[in-house]
DNA sequence: GCTGCGATTGTCT
DNA sequence: GACAATCGCAGCG
């Protein structure tokens, strides 16, 4: 397993190139990650975690290299792998991937056969994980994080997307060839 | 191709 | 009661 104990802007980098694989019922489906967002504790506003600890945000208090699975919008699934260091919460929202495995199975969840998981709750639907996910480890059982190699692309590092505080921190770090290309 | 807006529900004040 | 780390579709150029 990496390392995922330290800031959370330090180690969301370094999962660009990492795979997020889960083997459920209708078969393993895996997914490269190109972009990811830092999410702290008491120093960033923008973080669930910010105001203190609550039934929702509490694996984000958790150990590190646990799933924090979240409900956005009151309809889509968020993932993140929390990184927290000792004493602070912290999670990396997993913004956007590129399949590398069980495509297939992934169409019939998404029911799209394009646009698969260039978003957090695409990305979850696409791999299947829910609420019922949250909290679960991520070196054993069905979901796991996988290291892989660097992309040797170019990291761009970038202000948040879709909050509306703390709006300025470069904390979004994607893999150059996602926006170069922007689409097929 | 790009922009704008409605949907839908758990959680917190 | 208000808001939210979003998505997909309609509408226009």
């Amino acid at each position: 397993m990496i390392d995922l104990i330290g800031p959370p802007h330090e180690i969301a980098p370094l999962l660009l190139g990492c795979r997020l694989r889960t083997e459920f019922e209708e078969g393993a489906t895996e997914v490269v990650i190109t972009e990811v967002e830092a999410y702290s504790g008491g120093d960033d506003p923008a973080s669930h975690a910010f105001n203190g600890r609550t039934a929702r945000n509490s694996h984000m208090f958790g150990p590190a290299g646990h799933l924090y699975v979240y409900r956005s919008y009151g309809m889509h699934w968020c993932s993140n792998i929390v990184v927290n260091p000792p004493g602070q919460p912290s999670a990396v929202l997993i913004r956007g991937g590129e399949v590398s495995e069980g495509t297939e199975i992934i169409k019939q969840r998404r029911g799209r056969s394009d646009q698969l998981t260039d978003g957090p709750g695409k990305l979850s639907q696409a791999l299947g994980i829910t609420g019922d996910h949250d909290g679960a480890g991520l070196d054993s059982g069905p979901i796991r994080l996988i290291e892989g190699k660097p992309l040797g692309r170019p990291v761009l590092t970038t202000p948040r997307v879709g909050i509306s505080k703390a709006v300025d921190y470069p904390w979004r770090f994607v893999a150059a060839a996602e926006i170069a290309t922007g689409n097929t």
